[in-house]
DNA sequence: TTGTACTGTAATATTAATAGTTACAGTATG
DNA sequence: CATACTGTAACTATTAATATTACAGTACAA
């Protein structure tokens, strides 16, 4: 993974667990994240998609998260948002020629996955929750 | 961090662990890696300044690991790499007007720095040696 | 039953990051 | 002193990330 994603779905799902059960409107969040409302309904989209969050639509509506925020994870929000290799791919036509170029790729893609797991399982242990305890 | 230097990086460093004492040119590199030479001399130019390779100029120069590859970790190369937070910021202007977007940052902080540590930990364990052994 | 406040999403535009290219000066060797 | 390298700057091209506009769909509430 890469970019601000896991940063603006944290932010997202943080000030949802401030809201508790309310249910918060799009422009609000990213009133408090200063970006583009489409962009926040995009991200929603994918934590929808994950499980993690519940909209309602039409008047009235918003956001909510879909469980207690004891119950959601860190490892959870990098899962929903991860869609690229962890360290990157170099370009993907290493020379097929060369001996090491022509399997690369492969190795790379097991070294990338063992280091991956060992930051989801230090995810793992980080709760929303405890996340949002720390905010004063 | 986030792109494919890793990669780029990881790769120069096997094909000179490949051509054990000899002089490698960057053209030769840029050949197995299938990429421009400029941007391997960029790479080597940083992993030469993180004490990785070693450049000789002049004709039949080139390059060489600095030091052996059980003496070379996966770690290593990640840190020379290494230049943005592994999990991104958000935008950098949170509002501060929000409770939440007030010390995101200062909380996303801490939560990185701890999952670097787990990547990094992993990382450690990986020689470059380990690495290069498993080429046929 | 209709205006309003939301979501959902497509299409497009803008900006930023990455990668590639050209060009050439510097250096050591043979 | 020609040759084969490195080192690097300046520029261009390509791709990815982010932002914007626009509007259809939905549910509530007056």
């Amino acid at each position: 993974m890469n970019n601000g994603r896991f940063a603006i779905s944290v932010h997202i799902l943080t000030l949802l667990a401030d809201a508790k059960e309310e249910w918060v409107p799009s422009e609000y969040l990213a009133g408090s994240i200063n970006i583009n409302p489409v962009l926040v309904r995009k991200e929603l989209g994918n934590l929808r998609e994950h499980g993690l969050v519940i909209s309602k639509e039409g008047k009235s509506g918003g956001n909510r998260l879909a469980r207690t925020p004891e119950q959601i994870f860190m490892s959870d929000v990098y899962k929903a948002v991860k869609q690229k290799d962890l360290l990157g791919k170099s370009i993907n036509a290493p020379n097929p020629q060369c001996d090491v170029g022509k399997e690369i790729n492969k190795h790379l893609d097991s070294l990338y996955n063992e280091a991956e797991q060992a930051l989801l399982q230090s995810l793992e242990r980080k709760s929303l929750s405890d996340f949002h305890k720390q905010f004063s």
